[in-house]
DNA sequence: ATGGAAATGGAATATTTATTCCAAAAATCG
DNA sequence: CGATTTTTGGAATAAATATTCCATTTCCAT
C-alpha cells in the first residue's frame, strides 16, 4: 500500500496556532474522501469544543468512527487527537461563558468599530426577542395562523426594510407547500389583479409606512379578501386595513433594526399555516 | 477515625452551576486546612483553566498532591475530578438543545399552538445570536470591512434562504450611500458583466450551497476582484474563493433558521463598512 | 468486469488519567 | 508528654481514553 493521505504532505510540521490550524484545514479539505470530510466539516465548525472533549465525542458527533478522526488528527500533522487538543488547550480562554461579559469586551476590546458594532447589533436582537415573547398577543397569531390556512393563494408584500422579512415568508411558504406569491414591487407592477377572491394578504410595514403596502392591503379588504397586518404597532394605519393585526416591537440600534423578532414572528406564522394546512 | 472533613456536611449535593461552585467554594473555605485551602486557593483564581486541565496539572499549580485535589472535589460534593471537571466543560458550551426531540413534541402534543412554535423560533433566535457573540472572528470581521471599504461597487449575492439577508445588506448599503448592487437571479440574468475591477463581492450561502453563488463568487475571484464570503463554516464551498470568510452558526429549528445571527452580521458589516467610507 | 490502490470500521492494545487506600506525619487535647 | 484524631503524600489500582493494526469494503482505472 503506498500512502496517499499522508502523501498529502509526508511529514508536514503540526500547527503551532489556531490560524494555522485552519489554514491547514482549508489546504488539506478537497482531496478528503468521504470519511475524512465528514470529520473536517464537524470539527471546522465545532473548533471550540475540541479543548473539551474526547475523540469518541467529537467522532460521534462528526457521526464517524474514533479511527477516522484519528487519521484525521494525522493528516493535519499532528501525531495524533492529543497532540491537536493541546493545541487547543493552550489556546483556550474561556469564552466567556457569561453572555454579558463577553459582549462588554467586544464593546470595548480590541476587534475595534466593527466588532462593537455587531455587539450591539447582538444586544438589539435579543432585546427584541425577548420583548416579542413577553408581548405576543397569542390570540391574534391564532386568528392570522386561522385567515392564512383558510385561504386560497397567500400574497405577501413588504417593501424596502420590510422586504427582507416578505421574502423569507415568501420562501417559507413556498417549501411549505403553500400557494404563495411575493409582491415585490419589480418593474413598479403593482400585481394586483392576481388578488382573487378566497385569496389572503400579509401585508408588513414599519413606519414610516410604504405607500404601496398600504395601498396595496386597502384593495384588498375594499374586495372582500382578508388582511394580515405585520406592523410596528396597534395604530399602524396598516391595522385599519386588517383582519387580524401582528405586532413586533423591535429594538433599534442607529437607523438600523436587527429584524430578529420580525422575522422569528413571519416563520412561526408561516411554519403554523402550513402545518394547518396539512 | 471520624470523618471531621466531609463532616463540612455530610451528603451535599454536588454544585449544577458555575456560580453554585463559588458560594460553596467560599463557603466551605475557612474551614479548610492547609492543602486543601491551597487547592481552593488556586482553584478558586484558576476557575477557567479546570475544563482544560488534568487532575495532575492542576495539583501542580496548586503545589500539592493529586490526592489533595481529589479530596478537594470531593468536600465540595462531586463525587471526584472528573464530575468537577465536567460541570465546566458544560458550563462552557452549554449543549444545545435536541430540536429534534423538541419539534417532535410540538408535533404529537399540544403544543402545536402557534405560541408554542414562536417560543421555539425565538428561542433559537436567541441561542444563534449568543453564540455569534461567543464565536465571533473579530479580525475576519475587521478584515472583511476593510476589503469592502476599498471597493468600488459592492455587489451583493444570496438565493433562497440567503435572499433576504443579501436583500436587507443591499438595503442598508443604500441606505449608507454605499454603491452596491444586489444580485436577486431575477430572470436569470446573472449581471456578471457588471463586476469591474475594483469592484468587491459579498456571497452569502449556507448548505446546501447554491451553485449560483457560488459561481458569482469564483467567476469574481477568478477577475482578482475581493470577495467575502458569509456562510456556514469554514470549510464551506465558498470559503474557497473568499478574500474574507464570516462564518455564522444558526440554531435551526425544524426545517429553518431564525436568521438572526445571520441578519445581524449582515447589519454590522454594512455599517461598519458606511462608516469606514465616510 | 477485474485487479490494484485507497479508505474504512472496529476490535485489540497502549497510554494516560482519575481514584482509592493506607501508612506516616502533624495537629490537637487532656 | 502521650494518646487520639486529623491531615497528608504517595504508591497501587481502576477507569477512561487514545492509538494502532488489520481484515473488509469501497473506489477507480483499465
Amino acid at each position: 500500500m503506498s500512502d496517499p493521505l499522508s502523501a498529502i504532505d509526508p511529514a508536514m510540521p503540526a500547527p503551532t496556532s489556531v490560524d494555522e490550524f485552519r489554514d491547514r484545514l482549508s489546504q488539506v479539505l478537497d482531496s478528503l474522501p468521504r470519511r475524512l470530510r465528514q470529520c473536517a466539516d464537524y470539527i471546522a465548525s465545532n473548533t471550540d469544543r475540541i479543548a473539551v472533549s474526547t475523540v469518541a465525542e467529537l467522532a460521534a458527533g462528526a457521526d464517524v468512527p474514533p479511527s477516522a478522526l484519528m487519521r484525521f488528527c494525522q493528516i493535519l500533522g499532528f501525531s495524533g487527537f492529543s497532540e491537536m487538543q493541546k493545541l487547543f488547550r493552550e489556546a483556550y480562554s474561556p469564552g466567556w461563558p457569561d453572555y454579558a461579559t463577553r459582549l462588554k469586551n467586544l464593546k470595548e476590546g480590541s476587534g475595534g468599530q466593527p466588532a462593537a458594532l455587531l455587539a450591539e447589533f447582538v444586544e438589539a436582537g435579543r432585546l427584541s426577542l425577548e420583548s416579542l415573547a413577553k408581548s405576543l398577543d397569542e390570540a391574534a397569531l391564532a386568528q392570522a395562523v386561522a385567515t392564512l390556512a383558510a385561504a386560497d393563494t397567500v400574497h405577501v408584500m413588504g417593501l424596502r426594510r420590510a422586504f427582507p422579512v416578505a421574502a423569507y415568508l415568501a420562501y417559507v411558504f413556498d417549501k411549505m407547500s403553500v400557494p404563495a406569491m411575493l409582491h415585490d414591487g419589480v418593474g413598479k407592477l403593482d400585481h394586483r389583479f392576481a388578488l382573487r377572491p378566497g385569496d389572503a394578504v400579509v401585508a408588513i410595514t414599519f413606519a414610516p409606512y410604504s405607500e404601496e403596502t398600504l395601498s396595496l392591503a386597502s384593495e384588498a379588504r375594499s374586495r372582500g379578501l382578508s388582511v394580515v397586518a405585520l406592523t410596528d404597532r396597534l395604530t399602524s394605519p396598516l391595522a385599519r386595513h386588517a383582519t387580524a393585526v401582528l405586532t413586533v416591537t423591535e429594538v433599534d440600534f442607529g437607523a438600523f433594526r436587527s429584524l430578529s423578532a420580525t422575522i422569528a414572528m413571519a416563520i412561526a406564522l408561516a411554519v403554523a399555516v402550513g402545518s394547518a394546512r396539512g
